[in-house]
DNA sequence: AGCCTATTGGAAAACGTTTGCCGAACGCAA
DNA sequence: TTGCGTTCGGCAAACGTTTTCCAATAGGCT
């Protein structure tokens, strides 16, 4: 680590002809007022200087740092980066840094990143990204956070109940169970699920609404008409191929998000099916690309941005007990499903 | 900022019975060395009261924090997302933090970001993101870059020559002109482009180049088939709806970045010509779901996750002069540009 | 004039670390 | 035994801030 050697508040001071106190309290203000000429003088003085203040050091006597730290799976899907992208602007605003670290699906290195967020004394720490059903790690992570909170700091948790700690929760079950209902109401009547690792409690969650969904409409979705798959756009696209292999009468595929989604539509196409016009697809998240495909997505609208905006916002607002943000989602019916 | 009381090393030297240095030493490790036993009982000590060390302290007698600052115009943008998870990848590997920002392309918020980094003392400074033309606060970044580069930190730039700092070029001009020969010996006559800021360098390069390949190739790209918009999806779908109107003859468009294309993609559809059927399409970054439309976008390949280790990699070697690392581009021919 | 209160500058103590130095203990050769 | 080098623990200074006092000055009131 290379020495990076700075102007400090103490140069300041001296060239101010001021108390390093008083430079403190010209610059960085407090309770304490400071006559205005000599406040004008020592902003001045370090504009010349070209002082910033050191902020580890404030961090120090602070016993918290004005960042909060933000962990999700994988920066590069869009779903997550969107979420990201929200959480960024509610800090901007706040006047808070943001430091990231993915975990890659990995809960051993979430652990670990999440122990060295909280070396970093940060104001909050926001974990997005669901759970697993049976983590190893859970409760070494469920400790981890209980300390950090009990510290003063404050957790917010996207997609991750149930869970002792504020949340901001997507409605998987409503929404899949919505867009069951919208896809049978389209006629379709031969179900497949493209489903993300059934050990990821979003993906369970919007399996149980989808099958609940077509319940409620009288069809029972198949165990032998799922496949499951990494959650990432290979995996829908390695499920989809497994799904064709078993030589079923479908007539419209569920994927449970839209990047899986992308993914069976290609194999699909491998198959000589135009998703579309032979079969129906559909996805979940509406990410930014959905409407642009060909032909244009169905899917369940998740607003991804609005969610790091409310993780910010829990983040900030201080109150006791912790609060759960409920946001809804909505179907959205595009040509990947024809109504038949 | 709610006051964090968190267990220090001093209480973890009291409970282990031997002095806050040889905590620290049998902690966070030095030259010197502590004997096998009571490095032993202190790391355990530690352990059981779940001591944390304050990276902030750690920071201020070190001078410079173990974290590298990350400046990109907008995280949700997969071209960008694809290159902070190289670059996150990349410091993970180096046990380094992220502190990420973005900038909206709005280059005052740029400078301002970049001081706010400077006070956290981080090890390097990585932004990325094309430089506009005529930006009115190019010299004061420049000089907020180079006074944080004598203070012993490091500034990469990706995106952003010519410039004094280290650099990660894309071959943007290169690529273009590759893609013009390709089109060309596809068939295609007649050109149009959607295309991003021409202020931004990115674009007026990929611009220059497949005009300069086109020119190579006998054909002349006529200002009048050149619209412009905002380097976003919405951005490309606004400047082909322009091209469209001004009833050309084209028979393949080339926008500046894969985003884009997918919006000219949808305002060709809406306006009854398909993709890749009575007219061509190409993009440019080979962004991930590019190969998963339909039809799949023609596009010149920029190896994003790439990019961002290399900038890692420059950051993090030293060395005296400003270095800079190529990356080469490549044509990728799929579905959206016939062959006539 | 005398007193009380507000205001404001400065000295110094913190915050949680790392590290330069000192000195104790030990091993070993002469 | 002396002398000397090596190992290793601890004291205390430093890092760059904020904040608690304390003191000095100014102003208002009687």
């Amino acid at each position: 680590m290379p020495p990076q050697h700075q102007v400090t508040l103490a140069q300041v001071a001296e060239a101010a002809g001021v108390s390093i106190a008083t430079a403190s309290r010209a610059i960085n203000g407090s309770t304490r007022k400071v006559s205005e000429v000599i406040r004008a003088r020592v902003r001045r003085t370090a504009e010349e200087l070209g002082y910033l203040p050191n902020l580890s050091a404030q961090t120090v006597v602070k016993g918290a740092s004005p960042t909060v730290a933000v962990l999700v799976s994988d920066i590069a899907d869009p779903y997550f980066s969107a979420i990201s992208s929200g959480i960024m602007a509610g800090a901007r605003q706040a006047g808070l840094m943001v430091t990231m670290a993915t975990s890659e699906r990995r809960s051993a290195d979430e652990r670990d990143m999440i122990r060295t967020f909280r070396s970093q004394r940060p104001r909050a720490i926001v974990v997005v990204g669901s759970r697993w059903d049976e983590d190893p790690e859970a409760q070494a992570i469920e400790e981890q956070l209980t300390a950090y909170q009990q510290a003063g700091g404050r957790v917010v948790m996207v997609s991750q109940g149930p869970s002792p700690f504020d949340l901001v929760e997507i409605q998987n079950v409503e929404g899949a169970r919505a867009l069951a209902h919208a896809l049978v109401d389209q006629g379709g009547q031969h179900f497949g699920v493209v489903l993300g690792y059934r050990g990821l409690r979003t993906n369970a969650d919007r399996l149980a609404g989808f099958a609940q969904g077509l319940a409620e409409r009288g069809i029972t979705l198949q165990e032998e008409t799922v496949a499951e798959g990494a959650f990432t756009r290979d995996g829908g696209y390695a499920a989809m191929g497994e799904l064709l292999g078993r030589d079923l009468e479908l007539d419209t595929v569920f994927a449970t998000s839209d990047l899986m989604a992308f993914g069976a539509g290609t194999a699909m196409r491998e198959a000589g099916l135009q998703p579309g016009v032979q079969i129906g697809l559909a996805g979940f998240d509406n990410i930014a690309l959905s409407e642009d495909v060909t032909p244009a997505l169905t899917t369940v609208d998740v607003p991804l941005g609005q969610i790091g905006r409310h993780a910010m916002d829990l983040a900030l607002s201080d109150h006791e007990e912790a609060r759960t943000i409920e946001i809804p989602t909505s179907v959205i019916l595009r040509a990947s499903t024809p109504v038949r």
